[in-house]
DNA sequence: GCAATAGTGTCTTTGAGACAATATTGC
DNA sequence: GCAATATTGTCTCAAAGACACTATTGC
C-alpha cells in the first residue's frame, strides 16, 4: 500500500494533559492553551501538535518532546505515560484524526507561558469547564488512568518534588483518589518504600503549623513507579 | 492547519496481537498471516490494515472491527482492549508510520482463515520466531499488558469459554503469569466470584480424568473485567 | 488396590483500615 | 494551657500462599 494512495485528509496529533498540584488550593490543575488557530480559535484547550505534519520527527516520544519543549508547554515533566489513543471521523471538524494523548505531570512550583494557564483539573474531568474537540473526554480517561494506578502506586508522589513530608504524600494521595486515606494505611506503604530505600528519611524537621514532621527525600534514581501488591479499596 | 499541508507520506496502521489457549499444548498462540503485499512480502506478521488508507471508518473501534471480519483474522473476539501506540521513521520500511495495537483474545477452538497459522506466543514475545517490522516488539508490550492485568483481575478467565472448570481457571491462569499458582489462593478469588454472581455453580459435574470436578458457568452480562483488590506476588 | 485429579481445612504473613494515645510545635 | 499537627501503637479483617488431608473417579 504506497503512500501515494492516501488521499483522504487526516490528522494524527499528540495532546498533553499536563497536571501540576496546587498546594494553596489542594486540587489537581490542568494547562490549558488559547488557540491561536482555527478551528476554536481564542478557545482554551489542551496543548497538542500535528504528528504527520511538515516537522519530522524521530518517534513519537520525540514529538512528545517537541512538544514539552513548544511555547505550548514549555515546562519540564517530572513524569509521563501514554494513556491511549482516539480516532474518528467526528472528533475533530477538519476531518479524520486521531489523538494520542498523555498523562504528564509537572511542578507544582511551574510558571505557564503567555497564552497559557492552568484550570482546576475535576471541572475538565467532570466538564463543568467545557472544552473543544473530545478533550473533556481525554481529561475523563487520563483521570481514570490517574486513578486506577494511584490505588496500587506511588504515582501521587510523582507530583511533589524531591523533598516532601509524611502529610504531603497523606495529601496528594487524598486529592488524587477523592478520598481520605487513613494515616495508618499509607504509613504501611511509607515504611516499605523507606526500607527499599526509594524515600530517605532525612531526619531533619520541617516546621509549617503544629509539630513538625521530618523532610523525606525521593531517591528518584533507582527506579519510576514503585508498585504495591494490594490496591486501597476503591 | 489544512490537511492541504500534509505532504509526508504517513501511515496509520492497527495491528492486532490475536491470542488463544492452546488446551493440548498447554501454551498461548498468536496469529499470524502470510503478507501477500511488500514489504516483507511471504512472510508471517501479524494481522493489520491501514487506518488512513481508502477506507473511511467511523472511529477506531470500528476500523478494528474491519480487521477482525477482514480475511485477515476473521475471528470473532471474545474481549480486546488497547495497549498502546508506536510510532517512528524507521518502524516501517515505507516511511514514518504509527501502529495502534490490540489485546485481543479468541477461542481455544477457533480454526484460522487461509494463509494464517498460530504460533506460539511466547516464542514471539521473547524473539524466538522472529517477526518483521517491530511486530515482536509489539507482542512483547501485549505480554506485558497481560501479565501485570492478570495479578489483579480474571483477565486470564477471558481465554476460557462459558463452561469452565476450576481447574481450567487455574491452569490459564498459570499459564498467563508463567508461574504456579497455589490452589489456595486461587480458592479465594473463586469464592468471591461465586458470591458475586461473576461466576455460577451450575452442580453439574464433568469428568476428564481422576476426580470429576464441577461445571462452573461465567455470568459475562454483569460486567466484563472483575478486578481483585490484591495482586498475586510477582 | 492405586494413580490421578478435585476439593477442603489449617496456619502464617502481609497489608489495609479504624482508632486511640502520645509528642511537639506556635500562640 | 490549648489548638493544631505529627507520630506511634494496637486491634481487626481480608487475602495470598504454603501445605496437609480427604474425596471421588478410572484403571
Amino acid at each position: 500500500m504506497p503512500s501515494s494512495k492516501i488521499i483522504a485528509p487526516y490528522l494524527h496529533t499528540i495532546d498533553a494533559i499536563v497536571c501540576r498540584f496546587n498546594r494553596e488550593r489542594s486540587r489537581l490543575e490542568v494547562l490549558l492553551n488559547i488557540r491561536d488557530k482555527e478551528p476554536f480559535k481564542s478557545l482554551p484547550a489542551l496543548p497538542g501538535i500535528v504528528v504527520n505534519g511538515d516537522s519530522m520527527d524521530d518517534d513519537l516520544d520525540s514529538a512528545l518532546n517537541r512538544l514539552f519543549t513548544s511555547r505550548k508547554v514549555g515546562l519540564k515533566p517530572l513524569y509521563y505515560e501514554q494513556v491511549g489513543t482516539v480516532g474518528s471521523k467526528n472528533r475533530d471538524p477538519r476531518g479524520w484524526s486521531s489523538s494520542t494523548f498523555y498523562l504528564v505531570i509537572v511542578d507544582s512550583n511551574c510558571s505557564p507561558l503567555e497564552g497559557s494557564y492552568f484550570e482546576d483539573f475535576h471541572k475538565c474531568v467532570n466538564s463543568i469547564v467545557n472544552l473543544p474537540f473530545d478533550h473533556n473526554d481525554l481529561c475523563k480517561k487520563v483521570n481514570e488512568r490517574l486513578v486506577s494506578k494511584s490505588l496500587y502506586s506511588n504515582l501521587p508522589m510523582m507530583f511533589l518534588g524531591k523533598e516532601v513530608t509524611f502529610t504531603d504524600i497523606l495529601d496528594i494521595t487524598s486529592i488524587v483518589l477523592g478520598r481520605d486515606i487513613s494515616k495508618g494505611s499509607m504509613g504501611g506503604r511509607f515504611k516499605k518504600m523507606i526500607d527499599d530505600g526509594y524515600l530517605i528519611d532525612t531526619n531533619k524537621v520541617i516546621s509549617k503549623k503544629g509539630r513538625p514532621g521530618h523532610q523525606l527525600k525521593i531517591n528518584r534514581t533507582p527506579s519510576k513507579i514503585y508498585l504495591f501488591d494490594k490496591s486501597f479499596n476503591r
